[in-house]
DNA sequence: CGCGGAAGTAAGTAAGCACTAACTAAGCAA
DNA sequence: TTGCTTAGTTAGTGCTTACTTACTTCCGCG
């Protein structure tokens, strides 16, 4: 699907204009994560996120085929986002010779700093959310797959640390999305505290 | 809202035929539960609520006034299920004075056994998902936070123990969204495996 | 130049859906 | 029986929305 024809046809992004397809299909999975986040999968119209990247929603489809297949780019590109970030983060650490602790608290860093804007952590709210439909689920176990092995791969943890480290992050996704940060009550801050250095 | 004047109507609840507005009520936000579970807020329609128990869908709006006000309704609802559950798990175990860790493994066995029906638990995370709402984060917050003081009222834990026991219960939630029980892959047992007894 | 292909649009369609208005039927009380 | 209240229905309305078809505009290349 993806064209492999992209014959050196432009050297830099354009800013206006036309776009090579493969430059708009991103452009367009980008919008749609914002855009899918809040909304979820039915709550999100094809003609916003068209809105969003500023181009008519049949191209949208011409692109993608179903709102569907949209979604699920959405949702790995979500996913692969956020691999990335930790995985960055682990090998700044150090990895596993700079100690096993030490780099998975960078990761968890890292994590809680991505956080800050909701947006990725959302769109993997309406993933699971979502995740009763096969294809969907599909793809969220191979996002989430990733992730866990990203997490092994770069601290090297055993199980044992690395199921609560994981879990941690769990209670954040949750946390997060009930804007607990704006919340000062003790079972708040008994949520939204863990293994992240210099946070309550 | 909720009618005080059901004036010792029946004496026991109808089987078919015409029920109390209360009865009817009940009735509904439970199949609302099931049908949100799997469809989110905005993937379900009202028509399909009010087929599931048999009432045409315009009383739906009678009764509940908006689609939004029966989600809200649904999520106070799963959440409360959820809650009495862990009480009973805790009350059983004996409380405090029969040793904060086992009390803490009872309800966590409690909330496990508990996921065998998925549909509590994908209430959950719709309810999640669709919390960018004011008023449905209203309600969940209300519910999550009368879990938290549920399980630290009734197993008398310290925060440091029972964040790690709360961040496992959302691990095995988008766990079990994955379906990650048919999934035999190594880092599928990894989110699975936790605090309850007899369990891989 | 011109032409083929790729980027993108205009205009529509059919269906679904939240919500309303106006009516009917059943039970209780006097 | 009459009259009031409560449970429930029929029949819409107007809007949104996923998806389609057929058309246009731009660009590179021979």
């Amino acid at each position: 699907m993806t064209s492999a024809t992209s014959h050196a046809r432009s050297l830099h992004t354009r800013h206006t204009g036309r776009l090579t397809a493969d430059e708009r299909r991103a452009e367009i999975v980008s919008a749609a994560v914002r855009a899918f986040a809040v909304g979820g999968l039915h709550g999100t119209s094809t003609e916003t996120i068209a809105q969003a990247v500023g181009v008519t929603q049949p191209y949208v489809f011409r692109l993608f085929g179903t709102k569907r297949d949209l979604f699920i780019e959405a949702v790995r590109n979500a996913f692969e986002r956020t691999r990335l970030v930790l995985e960055d983060a682990g090998r700044q650490a150090g990895g596993p010779e700079a100690g096993v602790e030490a780099t998975l608290i960078a990761m968890g860093g890292a994590y809680w700093r991505l956080l800050t804007d909701r947006t990725l952590l959302l769109m993997q709210l309406q993933a699971y959310a979502a995740a009763d439909d096969p294809e969907v689920r599909a793809a969220v176990r191979e996002g989430f797959e990733s992730i866990v092995e990203t997490a092994r791969r770069c601290s090297a943890a055993p199980d044992e640390i690395l199921r609560p480290w994981l879990a941690q992050g769990m209670l954040w996704n949750v946390s997060v999305s009930m804007d607990l940060t704006r919340e000062s009550a003790p079972w708040a801050s008994l949520c939204l505290g863990g293994n992240v250095p210099g946070h309550p």
